[in-house]
DNA sequence: ATGACTACTCCCAGTAGA
């Protein structure tokens, strides 16, 4: 059996949980990173989770963001938190670390801020909690190792992943600085598998509660699949579950999933 | 468009999301 990574924005795992059970039965994803949990772990519906075989890790916080993994392989060791800020309180990146009959797969959960409104405190934030990324993606593609950083990176890398490029210009999303932050993530050798395998797709991950964005198709690209050198070649798909945006009381975003050769 | 929608919170108008 293929081996298949996912990650989905929940956007409030309790108002989720249903939907969260239906799509983990439907994909059969082995490995799931969850952002936007917006709950601490103690109120993380961890039983329902583990009644369908997964493994459960959670880096929560009250009230907003807040990130879990999801293994149906046992954790060899987790990790939460991301270096490089020792005053920084949010609940924003997890690590896992999982064994394949292949050898290791590491994984890491994460949820980029989102930077608006720009200028501003949260956009210098963003900035900042980029390159505290890019430092500790170094450290992990020095390794040789195969690697998965997976989330809700909150940048949409290029015009073609976003339904009308000009309206995005000053959005903190999609301004050069941030493109160029996550261009210089990518550069480090990192593949955007999502991109990887559907070259000339329009295809987006989120579509917005505003303006029937859904229903319109007004989406954008901005979850997304890296993977290590070491680990491209075993990539044999990747996919958006986007018919999960279309479900009662969905998400904005919809579920981004790959998939491995067997382990 | 200080907008719309959805979710959260010291229960309810304010903050955050993208």
């Amino acid at each position: 059996m293929p081996i298949r990574v996912a990650t989905w924005n929940v956007n409030s795992v309790r108002q989720r949980i249903d939907l969260l059970l239906t799509w983990l039965k439907e994909c059969q994803p082995d490995i799931v990173c969850l952002q936007e949990i917006k709950c601490v772990d103690e109120a993380f519906p961890r039983l329902e989770i583990e009644a369908l075989g997964y493994n459960v890790v959670t880096h929560g916080q009250k009230t907003f963001n807040g990130v879990a993994l999801l293994s149906k392989l046992r954790f060899d060791e987790t990790k939460s938190g991301l270096a490089g800020d020792d005053e920084d309180a949010h609940a924003r990146f997890l690590e896992g670390m999982v064994t394949l009959k292949s050898g290791v797969l590491r994984i890491a959960c994460l949820y980029l801020p989102n930077g608006n409104p720009r200028p501003g405190p949260k956009f210098d934030y963003k900035l900042a909690w980029m390159e505290r990324l890019i430092n500790r993606a170094a450290e992990l593609i020095a390794g040789n190792l195969p690697v998965v950083l997976a989330g809700d990176f909150n940048v949409i890398p290029t015009e073609r992943d976003v339904y009308k490029p000009e309206r995005w210009l000053d959005d903190a999303l999609f301004v050069p600085e941030v493109r160029h932050a996550f261009e210089r993530l990518l550069a480090q050798g990192w593949t955007d598998t999502l991109r990887q395998h559907h070259p000339d797709e329009t295809i987006y991950t989120f579509w917005d509660y505003f303006r029937n964005a859904w229903a319109r198709d007004a989406g954008l690209r901005i979850d997304h699949l890296l993977v290590s050198p070491v680990l491209l070649e075993r990539v044999r798909d990747a996919q958006v579950d986007s018919f999960v945006r279309g479900w009662e009381k969905a998400s904005d975003h919809a579920p981004v999933w790959l998939e491995l050769d067997p382990a």
